[in-house]
DNA sequence: CCTGTATTAATGGTCAGACCTTTTTAACAG
DNA sequence: CTGTTAAAAAGGTCTGACCATTAATACAGG
């Protein structure tokens, strides 16, 4: 019925003014605000409260404060990575475990193949070739060359993501993909089989996209993860003894 | 192969500290800070510095101010409003289409309630019932109980979500419908039999929840939002006239 | 003419200290 | 016992000064 009661703090209101004045277009990515001593003129506030709100809005990734003539604020273009902070926080204080990690990102990148199946151009497909064939390569020549491969294996999902058109997916996706990285490279080791199945298995989904069967390359994606996952868990439950 | 340098700003110096503190579990959820004037002294800043980092913990959701006698900064227990609220500002700067949040709910709301199906326990059922009771009540009530109505539908969605047991699909659906009742706000209208139709939608999921069907449970929450996208943007594109 | 160095001005970063506002608690009056 | 008032403990804001970093410019030496 009501929103709690809020406490009028001068920062916060200019905090939502600046704010306001990015999300609806009157300040683009790359533009500059003023000095923070002609700013807190136009405010009308001190320069401390001044300096508490752009604290603020540094934080939330909406601008970038440099030092130095010519510097100062300037409007940022939002990315990925405040999500990807707050995420890796929930998962520090285990609000959220790698499991649930896991099992969001198996059902999202199943959705994201299949729409890439449904919407892939021909130079799109060409892509998804050079991918894999890197990917290959990396698996050809053994494991000394794992990073790369799940480089290539990553750049590989991301370009599904690119595929379906959809910005959400690959904000999401990129935000897991980090994650997961983070939390596994510690247990980053794959036998040769591994790898090859891997491959195998992205092999599979780039040819169930380039044929355009959408739900045969969503499962192939779903067991895909699924693997990736039981696999990593194996990994960090021997690791634990 | 290196990271960006970073500028030695001893605000974030002090934000790390206290951060530090806080996930290694020397700071727990409660506790309290001392107060500004002592914390400055114990840091060797001034109070300005100490309040810019203060307002960056808080803003990131790890510790809380309150104002007056026994107020101060105390350690909050982390939640995932934070990751709400990036994911929704991502998706405001983006400028993300409504077709392009619309489909991405289609994705989301189909594997959670797979998940719900697959997971509910008898007092979950409950809840569901519970809820439905609520929206039915509305619909038979007309159109002129349409907001409780679109509440009661909300509710029952996150409830699925809940269900799952998987708190990142919490943060997702929540930021979905924020953003979504944000931009159909204005159109909302509907007549009695969409209200109807809506509301058997609703059963029908529910239904299938409760007997476990996971996949019919998909279909049926895919075919609903399906329909939910599609009469709104036959809405919205009316207005346009 | 080029190159490296010193100067300067713009701009954020930090500091110290004062005063204002909110909130709780305790004292007090009725 | 209750309502009012006063005091004290916080955070919130303001002012003005000075420090540190950076880019541009001027200048000196080859």
């Amino acid at each position: 019925m009501f929103r709690a009661a809020k406490q009028n703090r001068i920062f916060q209101d200019v905090v939502n003014q600046i704010q306001e004045a990015i999300i609806s277009g009157r300040l683009k990515a790359g533009d500059q605000l003023p000095p923070e001593r002609e700013l807190k003129e136009m405010l009308q506030t001190s320069r401390s409260t001044l300096r508490e709100a752009l604290r603020v809005l540094e934080h939330k990734g909406l601008i970038e404060i440099k030092l130095g003539v010519g510097g100062g604020a300037r409007v940022k273009a939002v990315s990925a990575d405040r999500i990807t902070e707050s995420l890796d926080l929930l998962i520090r204080f285990q609000k959220v475990s790698l499991n649930h990690l896991a099992e969001f990102r198996e059902g999202v990148e199943g959705d994201v193949v299949a729409l890439a199946a449904e919407r892939a151009k021909p130079t799109d497909i060409e892509t998804l070739n050079r991918l894999l064939a890197r990917a290959e390569k990396c698996v050809n020549a053994g494991v000394c060359q794992l990073g790369d491969f799940l480089q290539a294996d990553k750049a590989l999902h991301l370009s599904f993501a690119r595929i379906s058109g959809n910005p959400i997916y690959i904000s999401v996706l990129t935000m897991v993909h980090e994650n997961i990285h983070r939390y596994y490279e510690r247990f980053l080791a794959m036998k040769d089989r591994e790898m090859k199945e891997n491959y195998q298995d992205l092999a599979n989904i780039v040819q169930a996209v380039k044929g355009g069967q959408a739900d045969k390359a969503r499962q192939l994606a779903q067991g895909h993860v699924r693997r990736f996952n039981r696999y990593m868990k194996n990994r960090a439950k021997r690791a634990d003894h």
